[in-house]
Formats: C-alpha cells, sequence, structure tokens
DNA sequence: AAAAATTTAGAACAAATGTTTGCAATTTCT
DNA sequence: AGAAATTGCAAACATTTGTTCTAAATTTTT
C-alpha cells in the first residue's frame, strides 16, 4: 500500500504550484519539491492519482495535469438588473468572474449587478454582485430573477418568489414596497449567492 | 505596425484556454485556434504580448505563459469571528478560495466566516464569509476585525470603528445591540467584501 | 513604382519534459 | 527469516513544444 500521505502531497503541491504560476509544474518540479529522486516515481503518483479520479491529465503533453474537480467557476457578469432593462443579451456580456466553488457550485452560473433596495431586508444591497443559477422554475421562498409585465411596469428583477392561489407573488424584501401579485412570470433563474465589495 | 486585434486575440485566447484547462495552450495550439500558419508567427505573437507586458513567460520553459495580471487572488479561510475565539492562527486554515481581483484585490487578504447577527444592519448576515484586509489601524467609519479586551468580555468581533474623545469604539449594526468603548483594540483588518452562498 | 521595412511562412533544430525499462530497496506476507 | 510484492531509483529514450533561420509575402515609406 502506497503512502496515502505522499499521494496527498503531490496533489496539494500540483494545485498550489498551478495556482500560483498559472500552469501546472513538470514532474521534475515535482521531485525537488517532494524530494523525490527519481522522474519515474513522480510519474508514477501522478498517474496514480489520475486513476483514482483526482487528476486530468492526457498521455505525452508537457504540463498538462490539471485538477479533475476544479476549485474555481467561471462566471460571466451579464449586466444589471433593472426595471426595464433587458438582460440575457449576449451583448451585455461584462467580462468572466472566477469564483471559488466551495461557495458557489453548480452549472449554468451567471453574475447580475443589483441595481435597488427592493431587497435591503434580505441583505441583498444596491451594486451587490448576485450569482444566479439560469433554471425556469423555482419554488415557493426562493430568491429569483423574474420578468414581468403587469401592463403598467415590465421588466426584471430580484425578489422572493411564491406561488398562491393561481398567482404569482414577487415578493420584495423591503416593508415600504408591496408586493407584485401577477398573473405571470418568466423566472430567469434562482439567486444562490452573492459577492459584495466596499469601496 | 502590427493588427492590435490579433494581439489582443491572442491574449484573449491564451486567457481563455488557461481558464478552460487549467494550464496554458502552446504555440501550436495558437496556430490552431488562430489560423496561423507558422508556430513561428505565434511565437511572435506570444513574445510580443511578453514585452508589452501582457504575458509572462520564462524562455526554454514549455507551456509556461500565464497572464501577467492574474484574474484572480488565492485568499485563505483562517477561521470563524466569534468571541473568545483566537484567530489567525496558522492552524485554523481551512483552504484557500480562489476570488476575483475584480472585485477584490489587494494584498494580504484573508477569509472568515461570521457567526451572530451584530452587523445586521449593514447587510453582513450570520454565515457570510468576509474578506478581510489585513491592517494594524483603520479610519473612522470603516468596519473592522479587531480583538477587544474590556475585562468582561474578550475575543475577536466585526463592527464598524470609531475613534473618539481617546476611546476606541465597536459600533454594532444592529439596534438591538450596544457599542463597545474601549480603551484598547487591537486591529487585525479591514472588511473590504463579502461572500455570501444561500443554502 | 521602387525600396525598405515589417510580417508571415515553412522547415529544421534544440531543449524540456513525459515515458519506459531494468534493477535495487523496502515493505508485506507466509 | 525467507519469499513475494510493492515501491523507489537511475538512466536512457521518445515526443512535445519552444526556438531559430532563411526566404517569401505583404505592407509601408520614399
Amino acid at each position: 500500500m502506497l503512502d496515502k500521505r505522499k499521494l496527498d502531497a503531490v496533489l496539494q503541491f500540483i494545485n498550489r504550484y498551478t495556482d500560483e504560476n498559472g500552469f501546472p509544474p513538470t514532474v521534475r518540479d515535482i521531485c525537488a519539491e517532494l524530494q523525490i529522486k527519481s522522474t519515474a516515481t513522480a510519474y508514477d503518483y501522478v498517474n496514480r492519482l489520475k486513476e483514482m479520479g483526482y487528476l486530468q491529465k492526457t498521455a505525452g503533453k508537457k504540463r498538462a495535469v490539471s485538477l479533475a474537480s476544479s476549485n474555481t467557476v467561471r462566471v460571466p457578469l451579464i449586466g444589471t438588473v433593472t426595471a426595464g432593462a433587458p438582460i440575457l443579451a449576449a451583448e451585455n456580456y461584462e467580462g468572466y468572474y472566477t469564483l471559488p466553488t466551495a461557495e458557489f457550485s453548480g452549472e449554468d452560473l451567471f453574475l447580475l449587478t443589483v441595481r435597488g433596495d427592493s431587497m435591503i431586508e434580505a441583505g441583498i444591497f444596491n451594486g451587490d454582485k448576485i450569482v444566479v443559477r439560469k433554471q425556469s422554475s423555482a419554488e415557493n421562498g426562493d430568491i429569483v430573477v423574474a420578468m414581468f409585465d403587469d401592463g403598467i411596469e415590465e421588466g426584471a428583477t430580484v425578489k422572493r418568489f411564491f406561488r398562491r392561489d393561481g398567482k404569482f407573488i414577487l415578493h420584495p424584501e423591503n416593508s415600504s414596497l408591496t408586493d407584485y401579485v401577477l398573473d405571470n412570470v418568466t423566472i430567469l433563474g434562482k439567486v444562490i449567492g452573492l459577492l459584495r465589495s466596499f469601496r
């Protein structure tokens, strides 16, 4: 049986090295770091880690190891949620943010900058960037990004979602605002987290 | 004069490729992507980008290009802010989070999980992870992580900081709590942002 | 339009780095 | 303790991939 700790050390090193340098180490780098005296040994470790599913690598390629489970996701910032503003349009892409999967995981995530104070009591402030998972339905109590059109106003907003008596309710978490009660809403996604930076 | 757009396309590609694969492309990958017919040409582009300061690379090394200005920072999660709990101890490291520099930048950042509701009116909730920049002083109005010892209680907390009449004030943003007025505090850092994930 | 400069291509070369092999060292099993 | 299995080493090897060189193509300048 092979020493579990050594394998772990190799994995850790690959992870750290890649993060610090922007590219993975060579087998010889691994040797140097862990005082392994033969490239074949380091090579062996890497292959075991691959077989165990911790690493991805393509045979032959140089410096082509990467963690099987990435620590990060690339998430596009696609605009601002403000009434009337069409979002989700490809032209609105404002770049990609790399986020830690430890905190934000899932498929089809995107970021939106929040404009307004309608969710302030839920801790979502003006200027926050919300992490949204794209989905077209929601459960009672979810915070969602939704498009609505009640004949008076239309647009996309962030609200807490409820369905009651055949109606859709978009509930602002701000006691000075009132609910939207609608016959139709289009759910764009569920808010799964947020980023804030104090300026 | 060389086409600015082509250079930009190369930079973009290196960025995207690295993000998607965990390791940078080879000159031949660049050729394939941008329909360049000679490795020498792609090689030239990469070198120019290096000279212009957009890329870092070491001559000779394979697959060893990386962006000069990283899009991300690695930030350690070092514990929880709760009264009485010593933080900043090396043993408390709970791993590293990769955060986007577009949102959180600076030197000596760390993350803490917040326990308690003392800053709820500033939008900092129980369970949030705050991004802290290590520093030993603060300005009036800053939200800080501070150690205090008033003879009754001691520990680390997150509070808004003020200095007034020779005293230090740690002000909770929660109208049901009262200020700590202290003769001595040790500032551990300034809160520059936060992460939240809804469970 | 010719000359000069720059950019690109094609091919060959060299070095870094993954991979294989045979054997020694170590550990595990009987 | 001895046998068997596993692990580690050293060295050679193979391939990927960076690099260089020369000339053709293109663009810029005169």
